[in-house]
RNA sequence: GGAGGUGUAUCGAAGUGGUCAUAACGGGCCUGACUCGAAAUCAGGUAGACCGCAAGGUCUCGUGGGUUCGAAUCCCACCGCCUCCGCCA
């Protein structure tokens, strides 16, 4: 079964470098992996005794049929079988002890983040190259918040009504420029090849597991019923939650590598929004809607596919005729599951400064190593992880915004991106009081 | 939700306390032989994980417990699937 996220190898080849590389993150697991370290040796020495009184024990059990069948006293025999058995129980206990506590520590371990990537957190970020120029106004330009208000586009006050802070209602026009998005994207991604997918919102505890947000974060979703219940559901943060879980436990074949999934699914998320004048509307709400990108691949093909996944990204946002940069994150901004990120952040006006639309990420072996899925190489027969990668492509909670603030005319209405509007009617602009 | 059935490799399936877990039997697939080639036929081969430098060893019969010197086999709980009934977008 599944026992380690980290490859124990690299622990115990260089367990100071580990630990710094975790630093490097910002997360210090230092005492962790002396623990696991400790709990390695003597896993194994008892392993060790217990197989050998095991392969005793199998021998042994072997001759019984033929000592009865010659009518030998088996009572010695019988004897010195219990003991073994009542050693066998005592030592697989104390593993089963030390196994639970080295999983525990184990799965807990963040991911590591690849060696390039500078240390510390988002002061480090870098930009890597920026498309286009920031928008230049005329006029004062409104916020998205009274924009979307005004037109009719976002009823925040009865999304409120129905489910409180953190939720707002798509209506009208608001609710096809949502559509037209999802169909925007949807439809570029197919043209790219890859298969879409539609999941279960509600997730168990194993697609948690292996996309890494638990056990770490699992106060980070929502729960459905009894917490405590291992076999309770969640809802999706991300639709990359179920697809990582798609070839759980299977070893695929060398040929069916990469395979390109995408997703739309609602996301459901507990941290959420402060009040911060930077983050109202919806730029962080408790549910949003977005189309996700996950790809399985070879180990060797993982950074391609990762530029892949960015180059995605970024002709999404291209595509709507936004400014943008790229960043590479630094290692403390990487998410704990991610070993390198590249974030593609949108000006936003009101917002004064650039904001993520679409994270991108190379997982590595991580998730693979948690939910069990491999290949088999066809050179030596052997079975490998794959290596996992996600991306946005992308979030509409964020690019709403961005089309409703950067779109803006000086009367309040806002022009609809020309590759939105075969999916709207043909609509050019968006004026008040259109539904 | 109620009742009954069922879960063994790539598939079907045998095994109901030890000498039956690489696992009978059959199919599929791969390799070879025969063939101009194919079909048919024949021969061989067709899990994964863990411990170990290796030799080798251990584990896995849906999952987890229990009984036993010994469990695929007996007991308990849970999960999945099938059939019938109920309910329902």
């Amino acid at each position: 079964m599944r026992a380690e996220m980290i490859d124990i190898k690299l622990i115990r080849d260089d367990p100071e470098g580990i630990k710094q590389r975790y630093i490097d993150k910002g997360a210090d697991f230092s005492k962790e992996i002396d623990r696991i370290l400790e709990l390695d040796v003597s896993r194994r020495e008892l392993i060790f005794k217990t197989e050998t009184l095991k392969a005793e024990q199998n021998k042994v059990s072997k001759q019984v049929p033929q000592m009865k069948k010659a009518g030998e006293d088996t009572a010695p025999v019988f004897a010195r079988m219990k003991e073994l058995s009542d050693s066998i129980k005592e030592i697989d206990a104390r593993i089963k002890d030390i196994d639970g506590e080295y999983r525990e520590l184990m799965f807990g371990l963040y991911n590591l983040p690849d060696p390039d990537l500078k240390p510390g957190g988002k002061e480090n970020n870098e930009p890597l190259r920026y498309f286009g120029e920031p928008k230049v106004f005329d006029f004062e330009p409104k916020n998205h918040v009274d924009l979307c208000t005004d037109l009719g586009l976002i009823d925040y006050a009865r999304g409120v009504k129905l489910s409180g802070n953190g939720f707002w209602v798509y209506r009208g026009m608001g609710a096809r420029l949502e559509w037209a998005l999802l169909n925007y994207f949807i439809d570029t991604h197919l043209a790219d090849g890859y298969e879409l997918v539609l999941v279960p919102h509600m997730l168990g505890y194993e697609c948690g597991l292996t996309a890494g947000q638990f056990p770490k974060f699992k106060n980070d979703v929502y729960w459905l019923e009894n917490a405590e219940d291992m076999r309770r559901h969640f809802m999706l943060p991300t639709a990359e939650t179920a697809l990582v879980s798609l070839h759980r436990d299977e070893i695929l074949s060398e040929d069916e590598l990469p395979r390109k999934y995408i997703s739309y699914t609602p996301c459901f998320r507990r941290e959420a929004g402060s009040y911060r004048a930077d983050e109202r509307g919806m730029v962080r709400g408790h549910q949003f809607n977005k189309v996700e990108m996950v790809q399985y691949t070879l180990p060797e093909r993982s950074d391609e596919a990762f530029e892949e996944l960015v180059g995605k990204a970024e002709a999404l946002v291209k595509g709507l005729g936004f400014h943008f940069r790229t960043v590479k994150l630094a290692a403390g901004d990487c998410s704990a599951s991610m070993a390198r990120t590249y974030d593609i952040e949108i000006h936003i006006p009101s917002m004064n400064g650039y904001k993520e639309v679409s994270s991108v990420s190379n997982a590595r072996d991580y998730q693979a190593r948690r939910g069990s899925i491999r290949f088999r190489r066809e050179a030596t027969g052997k079975t490998e992880f794959v290596h996992t990668l996600n991306g946005s492509g992308l979030a509409t909670s964020r690019i709403m915004p961005a089309i409703v603030e950067q779109n803006q005319l000086s009367d309040g209405s806002i022009v609809v991106p020309e590759v939105l509007r075969k999916y709207l009617g043909n609509i050019e602009v968006i004026r008040k009081n259109e539904k």
